[in-house]
DNA sequence: GTCTATATCGGGATAGAC
DNA sequence: GTCTATCCCGATATAGAC
């Protein structure tokens, strides 16, 4: 599906296509933009458009791949200003819908499929694996950074959850009609303190009674076997 | 849309046209039913169906409808047993569980456009409040029941935080491929253990600090306009 | 009002010619 | 690698039977 660039970037039929295709979603959004009028727009016949995508959730998936990449420079800026494991949630889940931002349209398409692991377009999917785990080393790297203590049987999947909970920011964000989504603007601080806050709370005695089950819940949720 | 049924249930082209759907979906998936199939199984032409239901998607709306009306006599039968909370929160989602099981494939419909609020088909969507309020209404029925004492800044909130962790449940379970959805099934009870604790827990002068931040949270989450 | 039959459109996807 | 023609399906429209 990828092609080697030996042109310019702006030069290939793909990179038409796929410029046509953005602009398209951001203009009509992703459902209403038709293959049709992304071809018409990148000045190619319909099927040229079909070798470069399989299909029109291609070219998100394609999106996808891009912005991970474009975003592995940006993070680091993003984290280096302190240690701290709130500040750097926000810190790291802010650059990506900064980033993300001129193209919320394009993310729409998360809403249709999203929910579904089986769908290549999913997050949770088999295709998005590679991005996904990039991603979460991510969180890791901040975690680690921060220092705070973590309990041992939490520690392997922390990242993962905090991916999880990363994601349930970015859905929000998606499907926030608020002007310059300012509902989501105040509701990210304030989860990550409580996000931060719990993971403190979760090395206090006090705590393990709970920790326990919800630790059980997460290997479940991981993909645990059943008897 | 919902015509007056004055023959037998079984004999009416609307109901012909529904069990006809039903079992579309349940063989092939809602994806891959068409509507042509659909009325060639029902015995009837094809603008007969759109005569009936305007959408593909209607006649899951539809389904969805009836399930909530079916499930109504289902649910008090299954609170009675016990006044726990917790206890109470595994029944009720699993009447729903058991009630869908045979339609699972039916269910899938929702990872298509679940997550969006703005598809009529999303639990969360102006279409579906009626069913949203009478579910939401069981909760606060079965946290009333328990007698748990809940802080007053979150009992107005709670039955739908509750509502909300059951679709999280439903979600898991639709996209649970283990055998006899298994994994649900030792995820579930867990779930609502913890859920039953943090309850009981949110009280506790201990979590104030928490509860605040929690709060606004849902607020925000449950709607809250921004300056 | 309840349907049948058929034609048509828009749009995703495919086949095969060049 | 690119295009044209085609298929399939959801949805709409229409004309008419009963």
């Amino acid at each position: 599906m990828f092609k080697l660039m030996t042109h310019a970037k702006s030069e290939t039929t793909a990179n038409k296509i796929f410029e046509a295709a953005l602009t398209s979603f951001r203009e009509q959004g992703f459902e209403a933009a038709t293959m049709r009028g992304i071809a018409e727009r990148a000045g190619v016949a319909l099927g040229a458009s079909y070798y470069y995508y399989a299909s029109k959730d291609a070219i998100v998936m394609d999106f996808y791949r891009r912005s991970c990449d474009e975003m592995q420079g940006l993070i680091p800026r993003a984290l280096e200003s302190t240690r701290s494991l709130e500040r750097n949630l926000h810190n790291l889940i802010e650059v990506k819908l900064t980033y993300f931002g001129p193209n919320r349209e394009v993310l729409r398409a998360l809403l249709r499929n999203g929910a579904d692991p089986r769908h290549p377009l999913s997050p949770f999917s088999a295709e998005t694996k590679d991005i996904r785990e990039i991603d979460i080393a991510w969180f890791d790297h901040v975690v680690r950074q921060s220092g705070v203590r973590v309990p041992r049987d939490l520690s392997l999947r922390l990242p993962a959850v905090l991916w999880f909970f990363q994601m349930g920011v970015i859905l929000f964000w998606v499907t926030d009609d608020s002007p310059r989504q300012c509902r989501t603007e105040k509701l990210l601080p304030l989860a990550c303190k409580v996000v931060a806050s719990l993971i403190r709370l979760s090395s206090l005695p006090l705590m393990r009674a709970l920790r326990k089950p919800v630790l059980e819940i997460i290997e479940i949720a991981a993909g645990g076997s059943c008897e």
